[in-house]
DNA sequence: ACAAAAGTGTTTTGTCTACACCCATGC
DNA sequence: GCATGGGTGTAGACAAAACACTTTTGT
């Protein structure tokens, strides 16, 4: 029934992983074991199976390339913040030596985490920062501009896509732990954007939009200051779909000073 | 050198094809011809052939169901408004009756466009409005609920898509003719967004947006009332990356009275 | 004259920004 | 005490909603 005239395409799934560390973001990448682009840097991903739902394929390969098991969708329940979402799907011709073949890009937002031992086509995951600005750095500071196939664009989309996600939606939860406290908060906002934002504006924005931060009543204290207020993300609400109102947006251009 | 377990997936296009027409939205669906699901109504699409690019396979489907040729891309010059631009891929499985086939939807906003004789594999293809509420209307009105395949859930992004993108980008010009009036892209506005717009409000704001318009000059009568100044897109943009600042915010929710 | 649509001005209301200021802790 | 980070108050800049008003056409 299906016409003899329509393809079959080979389907991988690639996935960017962002995180906050150290006060950057970073991008999880892997070395290539094998060919094409042996010993170059990628993202981690690989060939979707015959009877796999695309997102099944994006968690497996994150976890056979990484170690890292994530959730199968988005856990809505406590203690699973992760957000995997579809990015977009970067078409059959010309971006494989092989052939034509179609990927279908993902996107995970996820607190720090470490990195077990690496398995599979991959070795060496690592976490690596994304440059600030999207010109590769004038020394060997930037990973962008020499990844495989065409990832480099992939990763480009990935991180526009968090970038503009932070400003209308509660994501930016996604990459701290179950509770935090807005100083954290904060620092994602900060990372993500590469921009400084006023500690006092950016809590009574947090704090007095409806439907995004639900107050836990603890404290913690970390270091000298007084300590902080613990919130989590509001229950009753899916962080993928729900719309912050008004929205944070991020300041027009001033990089904050590299402490 | 793919591995023997990669399998691979049949894939289809189809395309939420959008426009402006008395006053409402509306989107261009088909009769299909053939099984799986013939009779019922779909969204234009059919297979990717081996050699073809993810948007050359949207724009040749669209011109094999309905009639009509699609600029390839997003034609940068003028005379070509329309805007094809990649939604979303749905899985493979669970969505054919014939097995796991993958689909990589488009979203294409277009003016109001005739439409020749059908051919292919889809007969009669035409307007149908969608509804403003998402919930099926509650007579025949609402061609929602009854679509082949997953495309109701498609048609549904799309149209979430386009009122989304209508906020921060240029792309309502994407319904218009190469020249329009103001009062005819505030129709647009209300149109997609199934809302009413202070007429005042929306002409200082999409006047004065930097980077939006662009005053021809000329003037044009329609019927009675003040002859309004014709605009176009402003040059030099990429209606597809270009954003408006500051956005131009759909009202929370205030359904406009049916004139 | 009248209706209808285009375009401008003004007032009010709210939100963002910047910064002064107090609070609670470690040292 | 003093540095450090958390949290609140407030004045000016700025943008948006609401609406009065003028302009220019068709009938």
């Amino acid at each position: 029934m299906i016409p003899d005239s329509a393809a079959a395409f080979p389907v991988t799934v690639d996935v960017v992983a962002l995180t906050v560390r150290d006060g950057a973001l970073q991008v999880l990448l892997v070395d290539r074991l094998l060919e094409p682009f042996r010993g170059t840097r990628a993202l981690p991903g690989g060939f979707v199976l015959p009877d796999e739902s695309l997102e099944d394929a994006a968690a497996r390969e994150l976890a056979e390339e990484t170690g890292v098991v994530a959730p199968s969708g988005n856990g809505p329940g406590p203690g699973h913040p992760w957000h995997l979402e579809q990015l977009r799907t970067y078409g059959p011709q010309g971006r494989d030596p092989r052939g034509p073949v179609l990927s279908v890009a993902y996107l995970l937002l996820a607190p720090a985490f470490g990195l077990p031992a690496p398995g599979g086509d991959a070795a060496e995951a690592a976490w690596f920062p994304v440059p600030d600005a999207e010109e590769p750095g004038p020394a060997g500071t930037a990973p962008l501009g020499a990844l495989a196939f065409d990832h480099d664009r992939i990763l480009a989309d990935g991180v526009e896509r968090a970038r503009a996600k932070l400003e209308y939606s509660p994501l930016a939860t996604a990459f701290c732990a179950d509770e935090f406290t807005i100083g954290e908060l904060r620092a994602v906002y900060e990372a993500v954007w590469g921009t400084h934002l006023d500690a006092r504006n950016f809590h009574r924005k947090a704090t007095g939009t409806p439907g995004f931060l639900e107050a836990t009543g603890r404290l913690r204290a970390e270091g000298p200051g007084r300590p902080a207020e613990l919130y989590r993300l509001a229950p009753s609400v899916d962080p993928a779909a729900a719309v912050l109102h008004p929205p944070l947006l991020r300041p027009p251009a001033t990089p904050a000073p590299p402490t």
